[in-house]
RNA sequence: GGAGAGGUGGCAGAGUGGUCGAAUGUACCUGACUCGAAAUCAGGCGAUGUCGCAAGGCAUCCGUGGGUUCGAAUCCCACCCUCUCCGCCA
């Protein structure tokens, strides 16, 4: 959420900051809402005042044993004229906050103006694409032959974008999973959290997933009718941790890193990636979560950033960095890092993390707030990235680390976790 | 699922219809004392929203949502959560 008064203040900003993220702010309708959010407020308050004070009259009057009728009759008058005014106030107010909710965050000065992904900006790349001296294989190919990826059966058992593991690579899928998490909880200071996976909608409105997003989600209702969601990312109850808290000053930044699976709907990408375990409805993340004092959001972002690229430094897989565009970012972020992985059958670099500073915009539908150096609650900046994706990491790790006889070699950080293992055949 | 107890400010904890946004303690901030600190003493210290150039004013908030009333932390209804015991269960 936006802070509400830089809407009142600055509109004209607000929406061309907004545009740059191809986003129309519709401000003739926001300017009407807040007038009448401001005539019916202020009228209600006063109302409101003049019944406090004539009902502190009465009790005053009581306690002297005078009669008190002459100030009832005032307030009847008044109360008709109140309950009208917060009615209508309160019919407001929903549509009022409903305008305001679906409103995305702006963009950061730093964040280059572009219209899609293709105003993305490359900021690095790390490693070379290795060169195969034979036809190379997609990891659907070789996930089959070694008999360990098996999509056929998923969909018998689920449906489609599902897929099962067996052997080598179901090892493979959780060893990467203790790796990662090995790696930032013993190098990089984060603490290891365990998380429900379904979780209320006040938690999914808390991140940004709601109201807008709600197709995305897998939807849970109860038998009681109430309504929990799937966790998209631990994002979502990870940092809902710190929802409606104010936070010791001393104890930022937070530092969560989480592991857990994600499920996406994936309604609207019909056709896409349909082939493989690139885009899922259930994948497993082990996700950085910061909480972080705003004057150290930004180096915390660069910081976050570094976590997740040393995962990728330690496996050798090549990648790139790209600072996301302002038409290409997420609703909630005011920046964006992809890092994409060198994928050699498809001869491209793909997302396998997206690391984002919030500023206060998740803070702010959270309530989540520190104590400053003046004593007072204030908005904590919140910060995310994958370190990394785990079925993409797999994917990764089995199309650039193939051999010509259809095994994986095993990168050396892992082979520890495969007691000494160097290799992943068929039927391991 | 059944029975009981309870949800009040950062924390603890009083308050059962009227100057209660709420005693008191503690934490925290300022000052005095001290070489400094501790202890002690004095003062200050909730949040959110809103109006205002500002000083400041006003409104709302005692788990949540309704209701009764001129007036609700306090009375009524529903719900949520926590704890204890019993039952069931990974």
């Amino acid at each position: 959420m936006l802070d509400i008064h830089l809407l009142r203040n600055q509109l004209p900003m607000v929406a061309e900051r907004l545009a740059t993220r191809g986003v129309t702010l519709d401000t003739a309708a926001f300017e009407a809402l807040e007038a009448e959010r401001k005539h019916l407020q202020t009228h209600t308050q006063d109302l409101q005042a003049q019944r406090n004070i004539l009902s502190k009259r009465v009790g005053i009057l009581k306690a002297r044993g005078e009669p008190a009728a002459a100030v009832f009759a005032e307030v009847s008058k008044l109360s008709a004229e109140l309950k009208a005014s917060e009615v209508a106030l309160a019919e407001l107010m929903p549509r009022f906050d409903a305008f305001v909710a679906v409103i995305p965050n702006l963009p950061h000065e730093s964040v280059p103006v572009g219209k899609d992904e293709t105003g993305n900006v490359e900021v690095l790349r790390w490693g070379r694409p290795r060169a195969f001296d034979f036809e190379v294989k997609d990891h659907v190919d070789l996930g089959s032959n070694l008999g360990g990826l098996d999509f056929e059966t998923a969909v018998k058992i689920s449906a489609s974008r599902f897929a099962l593991m067996r052997g080598g690579i179901a090892r493979l899928h959780r060893v990467l999973a203790q790796f990662m998490l090995d790696m930032h909880t013993s190098k990089h200071g984060y603490t290891e959290v365990s998380v429900p996976y379904l979780v209320n909608p006040e938690s999914m409105h808390g991140t940004g997933q709601l109201p807008k997003f709600e197709e995305d989600l897998f939807r849970v209702v109860r038998h009681d009718g109430s309504v929990l969601y799937l966790i998209p990312t631990a994002e979502v109850p990870v940092t809902n941790i710190v929802r409606d808290e104010i936070i010791a000053p001393e104890k930022l930044p937070l530092k969560f890193v989480c592991h857990t699976p994600c499920f996406r709907s994936e309604a609207g990408s019909y056709g896409r990636d349909t082939r493989g375990m690139i885009r899922q409805h259930q994948f497993d993340k082990v996700e950085l979560v910061q909480i972080a004092h705003p004057d150290k959001s930004w180096a915390a972002l660069e910081e976050l950033t570094g976590h997740a690229e040393a995962v990728l430094q330690a496996l050798d897989l090549p990648y790139r960095k790209v600072k996301l565009c302002t038409g290409d970012m997420g609703f909630g972020a005011a920046k964006t890092y992809d890092l994409e992985v060198w994928l050699p059958a498809q001869n491209t670099y793909r997302e396998i993390s997206s690391c984002s500073n919030y500023e206060a915009f998740q803070a702010r539908r959270m309530h989540a707030r520190f104590r400053n150096e003046k004593n007072k609650p204030e908005l904590v900046h919140t910060l995310n990235g994958s370190g990394l994706a785990i079925g993409r990491t797999l994917v990764a790790i089995l199309e650039n680390y193939q051999n010509a006889d259809g095994s994986i070699t095993i990168p050396t950080v892992l082979r520890a976790y495969f007691g000494g293992a160097e290799r992943i055949t068929a039927g391991v």
